[in-house]
DNA sequence: AATAAATCGTGAAATTTGTAACGATTGCAT
DNA sequence: ATGCAATCGTTACAAATTTCACGATTTATT
């Protein structure tokens, strides 16, 4: 079977989301036309995108809302959760903890660590805190898939370390410092700054 | 001049936080190497982005730290503020809002709207929290540049309506829903939901 | 049954993005 | 002064990604 490009994944997760709400809405099947009219990309994008999945579409039809989402959550559906550990329970990680729509979907927080005393102990939308020591031990028995990184950008690299010693294999980093892991660790970088100026530099040239 | 790739502008500012961080260090200069170590790119291509913004390197030496900070900066430095207004002061907007980092950039968030009485007219972090109906003309007085909106998806294309009516051309989208915009508006979409799935992906295939 | 309209899937072309190679320049050691 | 190691910037090349063009399939219509 031949590698599915992180672009095309990227895009196939955000036609499930699209796909979601269709079905909410009652709808039961929709034109690679329309998915590009919702999502703002291109017919011939999509189209291209979910034919590396199979032959799912029906000429002069479209996708068949239910059978489309069934398939591309293959992409996805080796687990049923996905377990997610965060550290640093601070203003973002709270934000983050207290997120309800990840319950709802595959994407579940089963730990927190911090290592402010005063906030180990506590639960938090029912996710309890525990010191970093506890880590390894916590994300090896739990078979945690994601680490969370939303600790100040000094401690990023000391947890990216105890993540990658825990047996991580991959990582969402908030913090605006560049992680040094191994190669077998996935890393997405989220630095907001970085974000925010780039939206604007588009405006700009 | 040529138009610079949203992708170099993208790398060019995580060189800029890189090189924010070597001058906390006392470096004086830097080499393409060392870079591509720090950030995880190969030489050759931070040698091709910043070439991009002129000769600034010198063969045999590297890059002056400061000169090149300078040189970057000029990516962005039309403003010397970045005014931003926040759409949703719920548990990630007030996150947001704490965020300190921002203050001591070129990004300031000038205003928050909200819909909800109990959180309209407290001030968090400084930033007053507004009706949304009062949006288009603080926007405008304040010179905004950029619209972050963090209000449940449902409210996603309302606020983002809004946002265009006040004028305002950069929208970063924590909600999960896609937007509907004029051209002329960039739009950064942010779902961590898809951002963590799609991590967990790259670990898999 | 034939025709038209809608839409998929896909190989080829075009574009964009990243990599490699290498001459040119600088500083340092001898 | 000369040779050597380090490093930049650039041109040519390669790989990845997107767009195009169009044949094939399905449904509806007359
Ligand atoms: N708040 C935001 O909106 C925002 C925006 C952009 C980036 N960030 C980044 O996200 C990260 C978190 O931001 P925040 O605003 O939540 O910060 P915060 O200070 O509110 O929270 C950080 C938390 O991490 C904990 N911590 C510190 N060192 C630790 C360690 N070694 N191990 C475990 N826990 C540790 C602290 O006790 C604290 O609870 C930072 O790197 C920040 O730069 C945050
Ligand atoms: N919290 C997270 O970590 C997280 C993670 C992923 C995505 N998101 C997304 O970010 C968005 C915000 O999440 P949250 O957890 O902060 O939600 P929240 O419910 O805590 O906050 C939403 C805020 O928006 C306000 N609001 C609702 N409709 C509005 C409108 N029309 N105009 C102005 N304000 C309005 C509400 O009063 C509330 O204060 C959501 O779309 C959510 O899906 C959040």
């Amino acid at each position: 079977m031949k590698k599915i490009s992180s672009r095309t994944i990227a895009r196939a997760l955000l036609y499930l989301r699209t796909l979601e709400t269709l079905i909410r809405d009652g709808k039961d099947t929709v034109s690679s036309r329309e998915l590009a009219r919702i999502t703002g990309l291109t017919d011939v994008q999509i189209r291209k995108d979910i034919s590396n999945f199979g032959k799912v579409g029906t000429p002069g039809v479209g996708y068949n809302v239910a059978e489309l989402k069934k398939v591309l959550e293959d992409i996805v559906l080796a687990k049923k959760v996905i377990r997610m550990a965060l550290f640093g329970a601070g203003h973002l990680g709270t934000a983050i903890l207290k997120y309800p729509a990840f319950g709802k979907q595959k994407l579940r927080i089963v730990a927190a660590f911090d290592r402010d005393k005063r906030k180990i102990g506590r639960t938090i939308n029912g996710v309890k805190v525990y010191p970093v020591e506890k880590a390894p031990e916590i994300i090896r028995k739990n078979r945690v898939d994601i680490g969370i990184i939303a600790v100040p950008p000094e401690s990023g690299q000391k947890v990216a370390d105890l993540m990658v010693l825990s047996g991580l294999k991959a990582i969402v980093n908030f913090a605006p410092v560049s992680l040094n892991v191994p190669g077998a660790v996935s890393v997405r970088d989220i630095d907001l700054s970085i974000e925010f100026l780039s939206v604007y530099c588009d405006t700009q040239k």
